[in-house]
DNA sequence: TCTGGGGTCCTAGGACCC
DNA sequence: TCTGGGGTCCTAGGACCC
């Protein structure tokens, strides 16, 4: 048995935590560069605001409905996520931190009654965080994951779902007809693992409801569509096929991309963000304790503006796997002037590290090197400590004395035009502490 | 004028090998 | 005209997730 809690639009809910006057009208928390709505209160949702619609085509709401709009602080939401994930962890022996704002838990060997468990869990919560949460109990992670949709849209849509499953819905409680019936008021789409093309697909075969779904014949779904999908039907029947992983794996890939606030042409300013994108990524892989053996980097024209497009990217494989911020800022310039072309508008750019392996195993291997390994890693790690404690680009590297400027250069620039977008409220004061 | 960032998994097809 | 059969590895692309 499975339970899912996630925070109701968890971002837009943090902020209010801090500004209760936010409460009972319409909000949205944007993304970088305040380009587009990334959470939003049920009163935007309600005015028809869709997930990722663009700052521009929304801003009329602000003079007729009194939306608020408000750039991001990710920090913030790091930490409420971090208490909050450690009240969800008494729910259960077992825990899964999915997203900042999700987190399954394997409830094996827990006695008494789930939900009224679950709606304690969801009070404490809400008094010591201030997060409203829905809870979601089945049998598997899918029926955990529909259960929890269940949850939060009988409490935002009533008479969608009887009203006892809002907030907190057990599938697994449910006498058959009940839950048939349920599963039968839930449109396929909004099932864990169908998105929209293959709920399309799913709808042009006379599929529609998670009932249709859950009746179809697994080997069937695997036949006409995937594993995957199969996997998701069985789920759905009740058949556990998916594991709670409990030990996040080290990642496989690690990213560092961003969109521009203003399209990028030149060469040298390209140079400035990727070598400050290959740093970022270069932290995230040292924290995780591996080495790159690869560098990918990428840079596209806005797939929302006139010709002409581009979209390239170039692998650059290194000489051995390695975390020095100094090789990978190399490999990844070395990329980006392969990549670059004059005379396009580029909208975004990234760096990704690839091949990523364990730092340990590799130094065991080579230990010829470990005098070298060692020295370089105290550099890297000094590096760290130092830019963790006075802020992102405080000290550079490069292979060159310009890369280590233009570097700097780019991320003053950064820091001069952070987003700091605030829809004007002055009717709404902010709570003191 | 203005449209996020960071991931995972699966599959198909080509290259290459014996 | 006829032109094997498998296995493995890699890559690109599609689809999905939050």
């Amino acid at each position: 048995m499975f339970a899912l809690v996630d925070g109701n639009n968890f971002y837009v809910s943090c902020e209010r935590v801090f500004r209760p006057a936010l409460r009972d009208r319409p909000v949205v928390v944007l993304s970088n560069n305040d380009g587009c709505a990334i959470a939003r209160s049920n009163e935007a949702k309600a005015l028809g605001i869709a997930m990722g619609a663009p700052l521009f085509q929304i801003r009329h709401f602000e003079e007729t409905h009194g939306l608020v709009a408000l750039s991001a602080n990710f920090t913030l939401y790091g930490d409420m996520s971090d208490r909050m994930m450690s009240l969800v962890a008494g729910l259960g022996p077992q825990q899964e931190v999915y997203s900042i704002d999700e987190s399954f838990v394997g409830l094996a060997g827990v006695r008494g009654d789930l939900t009224r468990r679950g709606r304690a869990i969801r009070e404490r919560i809400e008094r010591w965080i201030g997060i409203p949460c829905g809870v979601g109990i089945g049998q598997t992670k899918t029926l955990a994951k529909l259960a929890n949709h269940v949850a939060k849209t009988a409490e935002r849509k009533p008479g969608s779902y009887p009203a006892e499953l809002a907030q907190v819905c057990n599938l697994a409680a449910l006498p058959r007809e009940a839950f048939e019936e349920v599963l039968a008021r839930t449109e396929v789409g909004e099932v864990w693992g169908v998105g929209r093309r293959i709920a399309k697909q799913l709808h042009d075969g006379g599929v529609h409801t998670v009932l249709d779904l859950a009746r179809l014949d697994p080997a069937t779904v695997r036949r006409r569509w995937s594993v995957v999908l199969e996997r998701t039907v069985r789920e759905l029947q009740g058949l556990p096929c998916i594991d709670l992983e409990d030990a996040p794996a080290p990642k496989k890939e690690i990213a560092c991309t961003r969109s521009f606030g203003q399209a990028v042409t030149d060469l040298e300013p390209l140079e400035q963000a990727v070598s400050e994108f290959a740093s970022r990524a270069a932290e995230k892989l040292r924290r995780q304790g591996s080495l790159a053996g690869q560098v990918l980097v990428f840079a596209h024209t806005s797939p929302f503006r006139p010709p002409p497009h581009m979209h390239k990217s170039v692998v650059v494989p290194l000489r051995r796997p390695t975390a020095d911020t100094r090789l990978l800022v190399d490999a990844a310039l070395s990329g980006i002037r392969r990549v670059y072309e004059p005379g396009y508008r580029l909208a975004k750019a990234g760096v990704m590290l690839l091949d990523l392996s364990d730092a340990q195993a590799h130094q065991a291997e080579l230990d010829l090197d470990a005098d070298e390994a060692r020295d370089r890693s105290r550099l890297m790690q000094a590096m760290d400590k130092i830019n963790g404690r006075y802020g992102k680009g405080t000290l550079h590297v490069g292979s060159t004395g310009a890369t280590v400027r233009a570097g700097r250069e780019w991320e003053m620039r950064q820091e001069r035009r952070t987003p700091q977008y605030t829809t004007r409220w002055d009717d709404v004061p902010i709570a003191r502490a």
